[in-house]
DNA sequence: CTGCGTAAACCGACCAGCAGGTCGGTTTTG
DNA sequence: CAAAACCGACCTGCTGGTCGGTTTACGCAG
């Protein structure tokens, strides 16, 4: 129970999620066209039309489907780890190497995603608050364990996500190194902006 | 000489540019209207082709003239800084403090200016490229100096740039606090991920 | 100073084509 | 057999761009 869709219903969403997930990430919101959307997963317009009442909720579905299933990627392997710094780290790990493999995921949560315009704001914004929550729960709770200096551990979360996305983003146009190349790099820098002083060897 | 344009194709020029900025600046380039231009400016749409060749053309022209301002800010408050780090610190203090007072040209940086698609892909990657430079230069000046730990100043430069612009986004969708009344605390995460280990003293 | 001719600057009604959405009808499912 | 699922030709609103024509600016000759 819970959603009263037949199983076919949800199998066929869930087709139309992915081939839009794909031309999405190609094109970008705009450049995307609902036909090919219907081409790759051979379900005419109509068809589609019946799944989502519109082109913009079917790319919020999308949007959010995606983040569903990187949040609790991220989730899961922070889980495991022994430290909360320690498992803040493993989230941004598990969310870049995932990424890394994949460019179209990343552009169209990078890039992609904002070339919806004034539509979209909300909904990028609360993508990318659940990561940056994500980041800054443990960020908080290796503040209580004393793992670390800085205080203000939202804005050390926005820092965190804000440099991994530039990361990727700078990955995706340059494609300089891919962002699993830069990970330690990366990771050395983003400790060092909240470890205390003192806690080399704590971690 | 140099330029042959006239003094007045060149005022009318920057009259259109600047309009053009406002009108980007509240719909994002989709949801940008030429016509709205038109009207801000009275200016008819004939009168714009003929300075513009197209919607697109006068989008980038906005952003050039809108990077050049605050890349040139940036560099003119860097140059007063005592050490190559403090001109680091200069620089993203000066863009922030920009944006704090500008909601506007905010959007217009950070988020509208995705809302392109794939044609805006190049140019974007120009422009934040052009301010990661800015801040490389210097931390790379403050490695050389000994005044800081970190050997990758190009990735350094990226993280400062990403974080810098998160802050900014996060403070336009959510509102939060501005830029201005967070930067003592973002300067000192990111000093500190970069900062050798002994050298509080130095700076 | 005046008139004039040329080119720059500007006008605004019109065009074109693209792509999201519709809808009456058909097929499939249970 | 009813309802869900699907089809695809068609419609329509929108908006960037055009273009023939008008006005303004300006150098120059009379």
């Amino acid at each position: 129970m819970g959603t009263s869709y037949t199983k076919h219903t949800t199998q066929t969403r869930e087709r139309i999620l992915e081939a839009a997930e794909s031309v999405f990430a190609d094109n970008g919101y705009h450049e995307a066209l609902v036909d090919e959307i219907g081409q790759r997963t051979s379900i005419s317009k109509g068809g589609l039309y019946f799944h989502f009442p519109s082109k913009e909720d079917l790319f919020f579905a999308v949007m959010d489907r995606l983040a569903d299933k990187l949040v609790s990627r991220a989730e899961k392997a922070a889980l495991e780890a022994e430290s909360p710094l320690r498992a803040a780290e493993a989230a941004i790990d598990q969310v870049l190497s995932t990424l890394s493999g994949q460019k179209r995921l990343a552009r169209l949560l990078t890039i992609q995603g904002y070339t919806m315009g004034n539509a979209f704001e909300s909904k990028r914004a609360e993508v990318f608050d659940r990561f940056a929550r994500v980041i800054g729960k443990h960020l908080q709770a290796a503040k209580e364990a004393g793992q670390i200096r800085e205080e203000n551990t939202h804005l050390a979360s926005l820092v965190w996500l804000g440099a991994m996305n530039e990361v990727v983003v700078h990955w995706l146009f340059a494609d300089a190194s891919s962002p699993k190349d830069v990970m330690s790099d990366l990771k050395s820098l983003l400790l060092a902006s909240v470890r205390s002083v003192d806690s080399k060897v704590l971690r």
